[in-house]
DNA sequence: GTTTTATAGTTTCTATTGCAACCAATTGCA
DNA sequence: TGCAATTGGTTGCAATAGAAACTATAAAAC
């Protein structure tokens, strides 16, 4: 019943936003909800944080990457990479050498303890993307993927 | 052309996540981008951080609340309500008072200067929601709402 | 070739965040 | 009443994030 407070009587003159319409506003806390709930996942588990989390993933998927190539798939900027890396390297998650024809690039991998933490928790976090889209109808999920493809700007462009 | 790399051989045994096709992921880097876009459109003005902007955002559409309504409503948590609070009472965007019959509860409210700044930073956020909106198709928008109300936790709920 | 200029990545410094401990006012209840 | 449990809010400390400066290599310009 706390909650229970009427809009400020200001409304006409300053036309406040009203937060639970405003989609950006939505949007950050429906994001913020999922990931924070596969991190608490992995995190029940394994002392790894969020960011590093997201490295693994893209390491997974595409071997041998430079910590730039990271960066830009994971909308990160590069000092986090640098840092989540050392840290992944020194739990002995990921493998770091250097490019031979580039002595500047690192060339990155998963190690054979990065893959497995890596093959238990990508199970979880696609089942919790399961539970998400379960709440959806068939067609509802069909749209929002749609969506997405639209407001989405187009891969390999940067966020800030 | 860098981001060319053909995915990890290793795909076939280790299910790495698809992380351009992967829900918590998108929404994810979708959020962010909006919610910088929008902040750096109001911190070209004025220096405060998204933190502090969201409270005051709350206390335009709902006055007088206490410090804890306010974390409620934002959904974040009550240390980082605290510090915005008191970084926005000092710069005299807020006026805080205490309550009547509970002195241990603040009572908040923007002041004259904080209205300014709100009447001010409010059209540019709806503006960047209308931006966004302007991509999707009228059915698109409708689904688009729809799948949100969905998803999203209830009004009350807490995430963490 | 040698001198810019650019790129990959790390380090340093500072600001922000998150958690736990804390203080003070209030409530529940013996 | 009186004392434990709860609630609103702040503070201290450790971990984290971001910006700018820095190191090293590589590419471009001359």
């Amino acid at each position: 019943m706390s909650a229970s407070r009427k809009p400020a009587p200001a409304s006409a003159e300053h036309a406040p936003l009203q937060l639970e319409h405003f989609l950006p506003y939505r949007l950050s806390i429906l994001s913020n909800t999922i990931s924070q709930t596969i991190a608490d996942d992995y995190q029940s588990r394994y002392a790894i944080s969020m960011t590093e989390w997201r490295v693994m993933a893209v390491l997974a998927r595409f071997e041998g990457l430079s910590a730039r190539e990271v960066a830009e798939r994971t909308a990160m900027d590069k000092v986090a990479v640098s840092r989540a890396l050392s840290r992944l390297v020194d739990a002995g998650r990921v493998d770091r050498s250097t490019h031979d024809e580039d002595k500047r690039r690192s060339v990155l991998r998963l190690s054979a303890a990065g893959w497995i933490m890596h093959d238990e928790v990508a199970p979880m976090a696609r089942a919790r993307e399961r539970e998400l889209l379960a709440k959806l109808d068939p067609d509802e999920r069909v749209w929002l993927v749609r969506i997405l493809d639209k407001l989405l700007p187009a891969e390999g462009d940067h966020q800030r």
